[in-house]
DNA sequence: CGGTGTGTTAACCGTCTGGTCAAACTTCAC
DNA sequence: GTGAAGTTTGACCAGACGGTTAACACACCG
């Protein structure tokens, strides 16, 4: 009877999704949960699959509170009861989204290097942006969503691992600056400006179809042009090819 | 016993807000409200101002569904039943601040004229849409959380008002290239790249503070100029004071 | 065949949510 | 000061919500 009363061992479910896990280090440091099953199943892997693609969708439209967990069971196709066996609240459905999300979101900036023509890199990473606008809106927009609410479940990501990559890469930014490779810009509205005109394309992806009349991608193709053109005109050194 | 049981003549409230009244002329074509009490009191409007400044609160940070009435009576300091005296239901609320938000929205692209120097102009533009992220970083984000919902409340607005001001706006931008006063660039991706990069600051505002350590609202000068010096060169015409 | 772990669900629970109602209280013009 | 209109609230309601339980179905292995 020491163990508090969260651990509720009878169930032989899969524990929370690999995300979600780690996010909540409090109490229980040796967490006697039983069923150390690690091995998953086809089919856990084929509903969390499913779930998490319903989840993403509700969560991406009407962010945390708005989204139910009737509406994303029935997206997965499933009973309420029967996805809470394989995610037990819905913070966990949500932490593994994200955990999973941040992880993609690094990326395209990862690949940000200080090798390699300025002008190559900055429009490479314009280009990797857009194409994830292009591939995953919802993504895209599930992570705005937890912004605009006061990122209370992500203020450790952001002053912590995205902070310190966007130092570095703003640091990269300087090094170009001080060669004489770009003009002299602020490094960190530069990265704000390229994630901001980028992700607009997903965030705001129903305003610009509709003032577009756009069916399929093909604006995105004109919005890569136009964002290259920007940036890299906007950048230019005062002397080009000097 | 002909009329719809939507009707409550018996209520001598005030009808909807202002706004949320005209936004559903469906139904009831001459309307036999009871009450054609058009005068607000004192109390009424100051009630109102403290239920629409709550709910922009709530809907700007957790979305039209995520938003509850209860937070938002209590943010306006008053009971349930109270706030629903002066706005019916939720919605109403809600729309209320939609269309007051929308005005507001057109404005700045509104004073964007075809006289006068396109630099000039698209530096004013910026520094516009920049002064209302500064000063309505809340209600930028409610638009934000509709549009990312699918915008199912503001279709109308979008395809019409909006796609009409946006279509002037671009055939000034046309005007400017054919005289060669800009450089040639697709006008809407233009457009939709001011609107990115300025609303950024109130959309991702917690995101940017973190980042920046950020105290007051000084990080939106250097923003100003960033984008000011990015947009500038990036349109600059291919041979400068030709 | 039996049994053990996996997967699924109907029924349920307490709370929250949007909204109603009648009654009471306040305001203010006369 | 009185009365009618305007304002406020406690009590209430039905349905939605996140979550629990217990029992049942299935699969696979010996």
């Amino acid at each position: 009877m020491t163990a508090p009363p969260q651990d509720r061992s009878s169930r032989p479910a899969p524990e929370e999704a690999e995300a979600g896990a780690e996010a909540h280090p409090e109490a229980s440091p040796e967490a006697p949960r039983a069923a150390r099953t690690k091995r998953r199943t086809r089919i856990q892997a084929e509903n969390e699959e499913k779930i998490l693609d319903s989840a993403l969708e509700a969560f991406s439209q009407h962010g945390f509170r708005g989204a139910t967990l009737d509406q994303i069971a029935e997206g997965a196709g499933m009973s309420k009861p029967n996805l809470l066996y394989y995610f037990r609240r819905k913070e966990d459905i949500h932490a593994a989204l994200m955990t999973r999300l941040l992880e993609e979101w690094l990326e395209p900036l990862e690949a940000f290097s200080a090798q390699g023509d300025p002008m190559r890199e900055i429009r490479a990473y314009i280009r990797r942006k857009l194409e994830m606008a292009r591939e995953k809106p919802r993504e895209s927009r599930l992570f705005a969503s937890e912004i605009m609410s006061g990122a209370p479940r992500i203020e450790d990501y952001l002053t912590g691992r995205l902070k310190e990559l966007v130092e570095r890469k703003a640091a990269v930014i300087r090094q170009w600056i001080a060669a004489g490779k770009i003009r002299k810009v602020d490094p960190h509205h530069l990265i704000f400006s390229i994630w901001a005109t980028t992700q607009h394309y997903a965030d705001f992806d129903v305003q610009v179809r509709l003032l577009l009349d756009a069916q399929g991608d093909g604006h995105l193709d004109d919005a890569a042009r136009f964002l290259e053109q920007l940036f890299l005109r906007g950048l230019a050194p005062e002397r080009p090819e000097g």
